[in-house]
DNA sequence: TTTGCTGTCGTTTTT
DNA sequence: CGACAGCAAA
């Protein structure tokens, strides 16, 4: 007998005509994984191959032929805006139907969901707070200090990333095993993560950790629960699996297993293991390449044709990724053109290469492209201030995106805190945040008075502080603060309940006096965090419960955006990371800068694969243009150190890449690295190069400012053997940024050289002139 | 309470 | 170098 699958794949054959319209246009890969809804899918999703359209339709077709209910249909993603661009376009297909949906969102939100239904089971109620990385580690400053640790030696931050990484490893204290204690705190570490929990649960809050360790305890010790949401989830779809942690692939192994406890569920899980970027905050590739073997039967479909970029592009990317030894293995093709050779350009520092790239950027804003078709995609944050700077020079509109988000600022970490503590009057993270905000004269000092009342007590700040009223022990001012403050908290929280919740936040914001403190403050950011406060306000009112509106505001909320319209895209390559433009530029292609030299330091292999990743997908960002550079100097912590071009680009193929740099440049690595000699080759044949419009673009842009150094080197190169070096050990030498100095040592093309001013360094012949020629 | 000094440290970031 | 935290002094 035909499975259902079986029967819903004939729909492929010529013969069927009554194929749904949704099937249309897509690829067969991308069709047999929207009909393969029986047994756990690994659909392998190269860089732009169309998955999102796989994936939305796979929904579509699961609810449209009847399989499953908006409700029951459990669909995971890591981010908001993936949860709400996988609804938008689900809903082009269903309409109405996708309002019902209430189990699509990202991991957090469904944790929170099921965590708000059973929080009992682990000594929370149901309005638990969900508190934020800040709150977080101001907790766990409090923890170290309580258990007399040097709070010097073992900072709060420190402590937080231990706590994190044992709950994306789904353990708890009881479940750590010992020797990790010694992470932090000499052996202390397990102790701080049982006391810090059990603050947390008399706080009745949890951070974003427990919302999925919580829901892991939940599940293993009550069976009827699991089972109850193993038959409702019928259906699974998860999306980026290859940035799963531990506990995530936990929880999604306890609901994607039948009742019996088979791993044969229907979970289709969707990702690209060469694009897992996020080991480092507890992503395990791994999840995504044992897949086959953790759930039975698993069919496996890659979508290999790639609609984004052009053969050029691909090429490159493949070449780069291709050096990765841990891989599943796919080979993305294309029907587009070939398009033009991905560029590769040497610079002499930084500012030179945001001044090219701002120069070439103007040239296609010229030729009629839009900038916001444009992005500069780097590695590191610091290194965006180069180009902002030249941005900013050249009149050239951006937008950088990433940074601090709404919900991170100040004032409304301040308002939000009022609210939860009016939910919950035991939130001591929030009580100490705003007692004395506005000032009331309730200081520091009366704070720890009343903290150490509430250890005491065992009980929390308001509670202790409803106590010490009892007494006599508080005079004057801390006394009549604390009452007044007590009693608005009271009075806000008998009003919660008849108020809208905007209407809350108004009223809360208002007696409270916290408008009237910003409103009397002299500061520059004054208006600006006002009228956050009214935003905030207004976002309130869209919501019909403050729980709700709560919820939204820890879990939900997103970065203040606009559209970037006519400006061009300033990112990291993370923040990239399922985006695509037609021109990109990857600036910094430099050891220690990208691969980053820390990743390499920390994590060997492992981390220079993750960065050889990163560098795939940010060349599979780009439509038609993709521009690489490096700079051969670079300013690090205010010091200048000479840099050499990074590894990925003698893994990028040469047939594909056209040289744009000054051919002094190219003597750079020519020692070293083969495929440098052969790109000086490229480089010193004046067909290739020289003609170039970027070549002459650069020598117009140069005009006179940095040419003679840069030409000094590029003779003197010339006049060389590629690939040693024309000094002698000695020799009295010139460099550019270091000043005089004498060589010391000689390596290929690399001369150590004590310099007088900047002291030993290795640096590239090619910057180096005699002393005599400098002179 | 604000100001200013010193010291530290320095990827990537979502929830 | 520069951001920021922590702390001492006014």
């Amino acid at each position: 007998m035909a499975s259902l699958t079986e029967r819903a794949l004939s729909g492929l054959t010529p013969t069927a005509s009554d194929a749904p319209a949704y099937l249309e246009g897509l690829n067969p890969p991308q069709k047999e994984a929207v009909l393969t809804t029986e047994g756990p899918v690994l659909m392998l999703a190269g860089a732009g191959t169309g998955k999102t359209r796989a994936l939305t339709t796979r929904l579509a077709h699961l609810l449209i032929s009847g399989r499953a209910n908006p409700w029951d249909l459990l669909a995971v993603t890591f981010t908001n805006k993936a949860a709400r661009e996988m609804r938008e376009r689900v809903g082009v297909l269903v309409g109405d139907q996708v309002e019902g949906m209430r189990w699509m969102g990202t991991f957090h939100s469904v944790a929170a969901l099921i965590l708000r239904r059973h929080a009992e089971l682990v000594g929370l109620t149901p309005a638990f707070t969900i508190i934020d990385t800040d709150d977080q580690i101001r907790l766990c400053k409090q923890v170290i200090s309580a258990a007399g640790v040097d709070e010097k030696r073992w900072p709060g931050r420190g402590l937080a990333g231990v706590l994190d990484a044992w709950k994306n490893r789904g353990l708890r204290p009881e479940e750590v095993p010992k020797d990790d204690a010694f992470q932090f705190a000499d052996g202390r570490a397990i102790d701080l993560y049982t006391a810090y929990q059990e603050r947390l649960r008399t706080f009745n809050a949890a951070d974003f950790g427990d919302l999925l360790v919580h829901n892991l305890t939940i599940f293993r010790q009550e069976t009827d629960i699991l089972n109850a949401f193993r038959r409702r989830f019928r259906y699974i779809m998860v999306d980026e699996y290859q940035d799963t942690n531990i506990a995530q692939y936990l929880w999604l192994r306890l609901l994607g297993t039948d009742d019996e406890g088979r791993s044969g569920g229907n979970i289709c899980v969707v990702g690209d293991d060469d694009q897992s970027i996020y080991g480092w905050r507890g992503a395990e590739v791994e999840n995504i390449l044992r897949f086959e073997k953790d759930f039975q039967g698993a069919k496996v479909i890659r979508l290999e044709q790639n609609y984004r970029s052009t053969g050029a592009i691909l090429s490159a990317a493949t070449h780069i990724i291709s050096h990765n030894k841990d891989r599943l293995g796919k080979t993305l093709w294309t029907d587009a053109d070939h398009g033009a050779a991905v560029t590769l350009r040497g610079v002499w520092d930084a500012p030179e290469e945001a001044r090219v790239i701002c120069d070439e950027i103007e040239a296609a804003q010229v030729k009629g492209r839009s900038l916001s078709d444009i992005a500069i995609l780097v590695r590191a944050s610091f290194q965006m201030r180069a180009f902002e700077e030249r941005l900013n020079t050249a009149g050239l509109p951006y937008k950088v995106v990433g940074g601090p988000r709404f919900y991170e600022r100040e004032e409304t970490r301040d308002a939000l805190a009022y609210l939860r503590l009016v939910r919950n009057p035991d939130d001591d993270l929030s009580f100490s945040r705003i007692i004395n905000k506005p000032r009331r004269g309730f200081g520091d000092k009366t704070l720890t008075q009343l903290s150490q009342v509430a250890r005491q007590m065992g009980a929390s700040l308001s509670a202790a502080g409803a106590a010490l009223l009892e007494t006599n022990e508080l005079k004057g001012k801390s006394r009549s603060a604390l009452k007044e403050f007590l009693d608005n908290i009271a009075r806000w929280r008998s009003a919660a309940a008849d108020l809208a919740p905007g209407r809350l936040v108004e009223t809360v914001l208002e007696e409270s006096g916290y408008i009237a403190f910003w409103k009397a403050s002299k500061t520059a950011q004054a208006q600006g965090k006002l009228e956050n406060l009214k935003e905030l306000v207004q976002a309130a009112e869209e919501f019909e419960t403050l729980e709700g509106y709560l919820d939204h505001v820890s879990l939900v909320a997103e970065r203040s955006g606009d559209t970037g319209e006519g400006q061009v895209w300033l990112m990291t390559l993370h923040a990239a990371k399922g985006l695509e433009f037609p021109v990109v530029f990857l600036p910094g292609w430099e050891e220690d800068i990208f691969p980053s030299g820390r990743a390499i330091n920390d994590n060997g292999q492992v981390g220079l694969e993750e960065e050889r990743r990163l560098a795939y997908v940010g060349v599979t960002r780009a439509r038609e243009r993709c521009h690489i550079s490096f700079a051969a100097n670079r300013q690090v912590y205010g010091r200048w150190q000479s840099s050499l071009p990074s590894r990925f680009i003698d893994e990028l193929p040469e047939k594909e890449i056209e040289v744009l740099s000054e051919p002094g440049l190219y003597g750079v690595k020519a020692a070293e690295l083969p495929a440098y000699s052969r790109f000086a080759d490229i480089a010193a044949d004046p067909e290739r190069s020289y003609r170039t419009p970027g070549w002459q673009r650069a020598q117009r842009a140069r005009g006179a400012s940095t040419a003679p150094a840069l030409e000094g080197a590029a003779r003197l190169v010339a006049s060389s053997t590629p690939g040693s070096s024309p000094f002698a050990l000695g020799d009295r030498v010139f460099h550019q940024k270091f000043g005089y100095g004498e060589v010391t040592a000689l390596e290929g093309n690399k001369v150590d050289v004590a310099f007088e001013k900047a002291g030993q360094k290795k640096v590239i012949a090619t910057f180096l002139q005699s002393a005599d020629a400098a002179g």
